[in-house]
DNA sequence: CCCCAGTATGACATCGATGTCGCCGTTGCC
DNA sequence: GGCAACGGCGACATCGATGTCATACTGGGG
């Protein structure tokens, strides 16, 4: 049937005109409620409009007005995430308000694939990027930069690039981490920290060991696990620091995944150390479970404002917000050295 | 200073063309790598674009190439819920695997913003449409599944329209909840369920009362309290229905939200009843708490996958596939009643 | 009564790419 | 030696909207 391919179709503004009988022009101006339409030619146009299902082509209209769209790009890790989760949701929020929308994509870890998203989204021509980044060397973004397309760094600094970021107080945050397991008493306290050359990661191990440094204690110093990636390692290593001779009496995680593989070491313990997570999680309350906690959504709208700041025209030097911490004592984080 | 406002604009395939000393077309085809172009000519031109920092324009190419993007997009609830969350996780990972990316939006439950995120994302023209619905109606979609544009009704299924849906076995999952704890020797079962309105929560209920008339129980009866929409209200809900007398033995909470709220409610209590949740979550297991889990990401990936088929051309009536359900006993839905 | 301002409209160029078609110069084959 | 086939390339139209400029008509002021 012949009418269904035409179904498929959908109506362009001339086809519009023409049910109206009106210029192509004269039908743009009506249904974009520009002045100088008489109100029953307005109605005519707007009525053909209707009738055929017509719907403005946005790709048409970006690429006369500028090539530039109305998406804003965010790279991350997977969504699955609850970190990443509540960051993009917070960064949706705020560029809701301005009409524009978030194009997200999980850059898997991985530095070549972020690299060749960053690429995608910028030939859709998005009018700013938000980048958590994975890869370590940004400077291949320095050209894109200075080409009007704003970036915002979350969560790690832009590397060898001026940019504005959003970032965490990772190093304040582990410090009062230490501090509050050094002033319950503590010595012998392990550290277990994801990939070293992240930088938030790097940033957490520099506190924590700024703040034993200036306790003059150096028992944690045979507790530290660097590079453990994922809840199955983090609970394989926990398990081990446990069965050390002497044991520590305290564990500070770096992040929510290190923590829960803690968590799950701890469950057949007899004795268990105080514990102190970096990122707050759903139900630590309920696991009474003490952390270093920060609000992510935050981060998320506060990236998503400098970025729009951008857009709006905004020029002057990068900008970085920090983003602070706060200690939530739940219980895990005060028992006391046995 | 001038040179800086030359570095804004980005220059165009005209441009690298001229430097390259080559017509516009030729440039077309050697960035393309299209056949018949000289080795030397293609490299000039690359050369040429590289030089410039040449980045294709996206908006251009799909205008001409039939005015349809590469974009999918999805429309839900807040990404800080996990479900949410792993559902957009897995159309994105699928999407990716095609080429697609995938633009997200907040219907922040509310049908009149759905509408308009709907009517958003056709004008940028996508190629496809996911939409966890919070409108009850969705005729006004009608005419869009006709024009091309595929739809997917994730979690629950469309309303006055016949379009593909990925659903979850809501009724089954809800009804074997209902005959564990009927195993376990409960009667007096509550029942907390999110707003009756929609479907998933319907389907749930419908599931639970169904496994209840089965086995001739009604002292569930009072028990049943609907219209529960969040966390606090759900931790209220059962502290109050703890205060019967004679109170439930059991309760059963249909989603994660009230679930978590009845875990709050259930710290304090003395005597605890058995609990089970629909929807599994992160550290359920620590926790202890027996739920009616699925497998979320999997939802999305389907409904990608339904979606990505129609974008090929597949023709054909509406499909739904329905994901299954299955109990996970941590403890918790195995107390026996007191 | 004329002129000017302002309103309503349309013709045409344009955004930056790709598709169509045609031209020119080599080959290769009969 | 002539001709078809093909490789390499460019001119031009095109996608669907908006911006610019021109034009016709209306009404009001001098």
């Amino acid at each position: 049937m012949p009418a269904d391919d035409a179904n498929v179709r959908r109506p362009t503004l001339t086809e519009v005109a023409a049910l109206a009988g009106v210029s192509l022009k004269t039908a743009s101006r009506a249904l974009n409620r520009e002045p100088n339409v008489a109100p029953s030619t307005g109605r005519r146009v707007r009525d053909a409009a209707d009738s055929l299902g017509y719907r403005l082509n946005g790709i048409a209209r970006e690429l006369r007005r500028g090539a530039t769209s109305s998406l804003v790009g965010l790279v991350s890790g997977d969504l699955a995430n609850p970190f990443y989760s509540a960051v993009a949701s917070g960064i949706e929020r705020e560029l809701r308000q301005h009409g524009l929308l978030l194009i997200t994509a999980n850059n898997d870890e991985d530095g070549e694939l972020e690299r060749s998203l960053v690429d995608a989204f910028l030939e859709r021509r998005v009018r700013a990027l938000l980048v958590i980044p994975s890869a370590d060397d940004h400077e291949y973004l320095a050209i894109e930069g200075n080409r009007g397309v704003p970036f915002v760094f979350l969560d790690r600094p832009p590397d060898g690039l001026a940019a504005d970021a959003v970032l965490i107080d990772n190093a304040g945050g582990a410090r009062s981490a230490g501090e509050h397991l050094l002033a319950g008493g503590h010595r012998r306290i392990a550290l277990v920290s994801d990939l070293r050359r992240m930088a938030p990661q790097k940033g957490r191990i520099d506190g924590f060991v700024g703040a034993m440094r200036a306790a003059g204690n150096d028992a944690w110093e045979p507790y530290l696990r660097t590079d453990v990636h994922d809840v199955r390692h983090a609970e394989r290593t926990v398990r081990e620091l446990l069965a050390l001779d002497p044991p520590p009496t305290a564990i500070f995680t770096t992040n929510n995944r290190l923590t829960t593989g803690a968590l799950r070491a701890l469950r057949d313990q007899e004795t268990l150390p105080a514990l102190v997570g970096f990122d707050d999680f759903d139900l630590a309350d309920l696991l009474g479970t003490t952390v270093v906690a920060h609000d992510s959504t935050a981060i998320g709208r506060e990236a998503a404002r400098l970025a729009y700041e951008r857009i709006s025209g905004h020029t002057g030097p990068a900008r970085t917000i920090v983003i602070s911490t706060s200690i939530i004592a739940r219980g895990s984080g005060e028992r006391s050295p046995h």
